[in-house]
DNA sequence: AAATTGCAATACCATTTGGTTTCATAATTG
DNA sequence: CAATTATGAAACCAAATGGTATTGCAATTT
């Protein structure tokens, strides 16, 4: 079983809140990567993004491992679960308006 | 029918980074408030407050409709489908977790 | 051993954020 | 009409945010 860390989901909302952080989270599902790797993909210096790392991390959104003289950053999505469990206060709501209104028009939407 | 206002979820997001405003959007989930009602259930002024609901209002969360000299705030729930929606990229991540805490279930859904 | 590489830490900067106070205006009430 | 109420708007402020450049150190490579 997994421990559990975050209660408060505040510092995973934070996290989020940055454009450049929610595009590392998508880099992260399909590979673990260095610093200087997940640097690679944006442009701005290794230290801006070495900083986004930290709020993810802060957010329990990844995890670092060290390994030799690079860090390794690994996602982690079950800080999104306190994300996800947040918004499903809503559900219900939404529910009443998206079902009963159009559930059709929004499966043309989510095609994006 | 509604027009689809967010194709980008970023004001969204920002929105709810803050605890004042997620704190204001259940409040909005049982009834439409003023401003000066919603501020009642807050320590700091209506000024803080009326700010906190524009940022809101930015990222689609609520809608406002003046009502004699009163602005109504009225919970949108559908805006949180982005959010809900971006969470989504990472459910198949978080499930190969899950499946390794209930293999057995599991097997007979890879089956498929 | 020396050079290079990946990262940490710090100082610094401009802008944004979250709050305040004050003043003005529109709607309601006595 | 006068007083009150609900809000809007603006100026202001401290702290946080998102970025830079620089320096130093540990690990790797040659």
């Amino acid at each position: 079983m997994q421990t559990h860390q975050t209660i408060n989901p505040q510092s995973t909302f934070r996290a989020l809140a940055d454009p450049t952080r929610r595009e590392i989270l998508l880099l992260l599902r399909s590979k673990d990567l260095s610093i200087a790797e997940v640097a690679g993909n944006f442009d701005m210096t290794r230290a801006a993004v070495k900083k986004h790392l930290r709020v993810l991390q802060e957010g329990n959104l990844i995890s670092v491992t060290p390994q030799g003289r690079e860090r390794i950053n690994h996602l982690e999505p079950a800080a999104l679960k306190a994300v996800s469990d947040w918004v499903s206060f809503f559900d219900e709501l939404w529910d009443a308006r998206l079902t009963a209104l159009s559930s059709a028009i929004d499966k043309e939407w989510n095609s994006k």
